[in-house]
DNA sequence: ACCTGAACACCGTTCAAGT
DNA sequence: ACCTGAACACCGTTCAAGT
């Protein structure tokens, strides 16, 4: 580590991004530092300043990014045939895109609680707000053909959606957290079943 | 501020605790530093480390006071009569739980993050799981109440109870973290309204 | 335009020494 | 038994100076 670099390294900026992203894994957000990012990057500890304000600013295009990965993952989950499917079942698309969001949660923890802790701002910025968007419309789009196919029909769409959002949230810290008794739906997507309980 | 004490403080380690417990929601996480409470109290910057281990041990020490808090609210939560009134409503004691459990992560935000982060161990310590199984007890009666009164009497009690758990927990998370998109229960206790969309 | 080095104001933590 | 002061190894951030 600390490889040297020519003076002008050249694509500081994306390098500090891509350190980031792995250190925040591996050292959890506490232990990202800008100076051992720096360090390892091959440059001087100030250099970050040239192409992030602060160390909030470099949270924050983290966290868009987090958003961008987390929306294109839900956009991928299969989702339920316009169509039901005769015998098919309305919560197809439901099921997929919760197991693919709380995948997402668990594999990255400390980035999506980065991306969901509102960092002392509104929502982060134009980027976050706008991939966060695309994933929540996602769930929006799930529930519509939920309701489409039967599930739930004379509920309020948008307060399903809320009320959705927050069950896989809540599974998503529970897990990530440990905070489930063990032996309960910890492993894999046992959580499943237990959520659809609620939800089914 | 800094005010001058004898020195032996006398009850040093209360009054670390109960700063630290002000300081949590002012300051945030973060913002909470060992060397400004020893200086706020009194005393120097070393004092604190003949009272707590390091900066995580009073830590997990607020967190367990935070479950004891927690379970006490919950406890106090009116609960549904045991046999159920007629025409009553089976959700009545959840209703009650999830109004009290939201209302007082709303009420410490940064206490109730955490106490739910694991803060790098199983469940901090011993008095954090007696605490929190104690808080735990309360979900558990109120989901074994309102099957006993007939709601969805056929699934799983303990699914059931982890369902209704994550729920509220996602609940509380969207709610703190200022999520949802405004206009849709911010406020108060809309979004008791919004969860029983999916609960009920 | 981009990077460095010294400097400032903070941290948590250890340890020998004081009362 | 409890507290202090100096010291160490870290932080984020600023600014004048270098390339």
């Amino acid at each position: 580590m600390a490889v040297k670099h020519p003076y002008h390294h050249g694509a500081l900026r994306e390098a500090l991004l891509s350190q980031a992203f792995q250190d925040l894994e591996t050292e959890g957000l506490e232990g990202l530092s800008l100076r051992r990012l720096a360090e390892s990057t091959g440059v001087s500890k100030t250099a970050p300043y040239r192409h992030f304000a602060d160390k909030r600013d470099l949270l924050v295009t983290i966290a868009a990014e987090g958003f961008r990965l987390l929306a294109e993952k839900l956009e991928a989950a299969p989702s339920a045939p316009q169509p039901p499917a005769p015998g098919g079942d309305a919560l197809q698309g439901i099921t997929a895109l919760c197991r693919a969001y709380v995948e997402f949660a668990r594999e990255r923890p400390v980035l999506y609680k980065l991306m969901i802790s509102r960092l002392g701002y509104e929502l982060h910025s134009e980027a976050c707000r706008l991939n966060s968007e695309r994933a929540f419309g996602c769930l929006v789009r799930a529930v519509q053909t939920a309701q489409a196919a039967g599930w739930r029909r004379d509920k309020d769409g948008m307060a399903l959606v809320l009320s959705l959002w927050a069950s896989i949230h809540g599974w998503a810290g529970l897990l990530i957290d440990g905070l489930l008794p063990s032996g309960n739906g910890v492993e894999g997507d046992e959580w499943l079943k237990l959520a659809l309980v609620l939800i089914d």
